[in-house]
RNA sequence: UCCGGUGUAGCCAAAUUGGUAAGGCACCUCCCUGUUAAGGAGACCACCGUAGGUUCGAAUCCUACCACCGGAGCCA
């Protein structure tokens, strides 16, 4: 390139010295001094640190461009990389020449250069990229994309895009949104209901909850897959770790059993964590510095040493056996409350912890029944600080079994033939989890809000950008 | 959805508990030839979330509503 254009990330590097380059990004921060030149931050997003630009007055647009450059301008700069004079920084480029691409009021434009509260951020979603935090945030879920598909590619799993749009209106897991192009105003009536006949697809749909079920049918043809896409939950949830709209990842394994998917989400977690720091090491010293002193040090205790893992029933005796005081008491068959998995996780283990075998009437009814016969082969992953961060199981390969509990649960099996037939033809063990994205960038991050670990959020009530 | 909390200038934030709205940052002006959310000086900026009510007087008390935060449920 003639212009000799590059990022940030490269011109901060020692051995940009002495070159002769431009870079292209927005003013985070300027200092100067009357009697002659300015420091200008600049950054674009290539890295978590800005380019120190100086600034000299020879510069001709000194007066009319560079005193006046405001926070949040958008520059084009040609210089040469310098080792800095200063402290703090390496480099640091000597302009040659600026150009303003795009002002920024200074009386209007939100961000100032100094730290802005998370909440008032998520007012100015559209605008909270250009800060630190939030552009650290964007480059870990980056990250954790990739890693995610670099690992389950080298695994030999197969990318498998599952509908968004789904007819079943009882996948297993909370309320869904409906769409329709139905006219809400006008609508066709049959009997005192609406008719869904004359809807889009001459049904109710709606949007995906899960892909489980189709990834069901591509694993028992192909193996090993994933899924990696959003997920829809219209519940009315008002929490830090639930959101309306977010993004899974769901292997899903042929003749794996529990035993092959809890190694499975051990060594996927492992794997995520380990590219992070390595990768993204920048970032991750703000996290540790600036959002959750202590965290380096607790991921990299995860890598070292394997997963706990308890039954829920050795969960529930260490929890009847603890001396902490519980809201909600504890007995084998109740669901564990939030207090319990964090005690588990974050007193009992202080570490990721897996959990295993639960009754089967807390859980969903594809879950492979144990030959007990009361509880499944499912399994949590829980973490300190976010809880739930995995949910799955074996499914049940046996057709007799899976359509005994289908009615147990109160579904009706002909909805779900063709779930079904995957265990009528050709039927073989097979297991799955589903793991929550925002919740791993909540983890790998400290950040305590799922809202900002996702650009845009939506919540209930929340969908403004 | 339930429980608790908060809502004061562009941002952060105080008001001895009913008496007539501190301070900081930013913006603006001035000073300082290398700074590191720069430093120093000054000026400017508020119908105190919204709507009612009590009172001589309300940011402070009451009612309703809205928004946000924390916790719970649902789960990823």
């Amino acid at each position: 390139m003639k212009n000799n254009w590059i990022s940030i990330q490269r011109a901060r590097q020692a051995d940009a010295i002495g070159t002769v380059a431009q870079i292209r990004g927005w003013v985070r921060t300027r200092r100067d001094s009357k009697g002659g030149f300015s420091f200008i931050e600049v950054n674009d997003g290539s890295c978590f640190g800005n380019l120190q630009i100086v600034a000299d007055g020879t510069l001709p647009n000194y007066q009319s461009d560079v005193t006046s450059l405001t926070v949040g301008s958008s520059v084009v700069i040609t210089g040469e990389i310098k080792a800095s004079a200063g402290q703090g920084q390496a480099t640091e480029m000597f302009a040659h020449e600026l150009q303003v691409t795009g002002t920024a009021s200074a009386t209007e434009y939100p961000l100032q250069k100094k730290q802005h509260t998370f909440e008032k951020l998520r007012e100015w979603a559209h605008l909270r990229p250009r800060t630190n935090t939030f552009g650290a945030v964007a480059r870990v879920r980056n990250r954790l994309s990739y890693a995610t598909h670099s690992f389950y590619q080298q695994e030999g799993f197969l990318y498998v895009h599952t509908p968004v749009i789904t007819a079943s209106d009882c996948e297993g897991a909370g309320q869904m949104f409906r769409v329709t192009t139905l006219p809400l105003d006008k609508l066709p009536m049959v009997a005192g209901k609406v008719d869904t006949a004359q809807d889009f697809f001459g049904k109710s749909s709606y949007l995906t909850v899960s892909g489980q079920l189709e990834g069901e049918a591509y694993a028992t043809a192909l193996g090993k897959i994933y899924t990696f896409g959003p997920t829809f939950r219209a519940e009315n949830s008002n929490t830090s770790r639930h959101l309306s709209e977010f993004w899974m990842i769901e292997p899903e394994m042929a003749f794996f059993d529990l035993n092959d998917n809890m190694d499975l989400a051990e060594r996927y977690l492992k794997y995520m964590l380990r590219d992070l720091l390595s990768h993204c090491g920048e970032d991750m010293d703000f996290f540790e510095k600036r959002i959750q002193p202590g965290l380096l040090a607790s991921l990299q205790l995860v890598l070292d040493k394997p997963f706990t893992h308890l039954s829920y029933t050795e969960a529930v005796a260490i929890l009847q056996a603890s001396e902490e005081k519980f809201e909600y008491p504890v007995s084998w068959g109740v669901d564990l409350q939030a207090e319990h998995e964090r005690y588990i996780t974050e007193k009992h283990v202080q570490g990721p912890v897996i959990l295993y075998n639960y009754p089967k009437e807390i859980k969903s009814f594809y879950m492979r029944l144990n030959d007990d016969g009361k509880t499944v082969a499912a399994m949590d992953v829980l973490v300190p600080g976010v809880g739930e961060i995995i949910g799955g199981s074996q499914r049940d390969e046996r057709l007799d079994v899976l359509t005994d509990r289908m009615v147990e649960s109160g579904l009706n099996p002909d909805d779900y033939w063709w779930y079904l037939d995957l265990r009528r033809y050709g039927t073989v063990p097979h297991a799955g989890f589903g793991l929550g994205l925002e919740r791993m960038v909540q983890y790998s991050t400290g950040m305590t809000n799922i809202r900002d670990v996702i650009p845009f959020p939506r919540t209930p009530g929340n969908c403004e950008f």
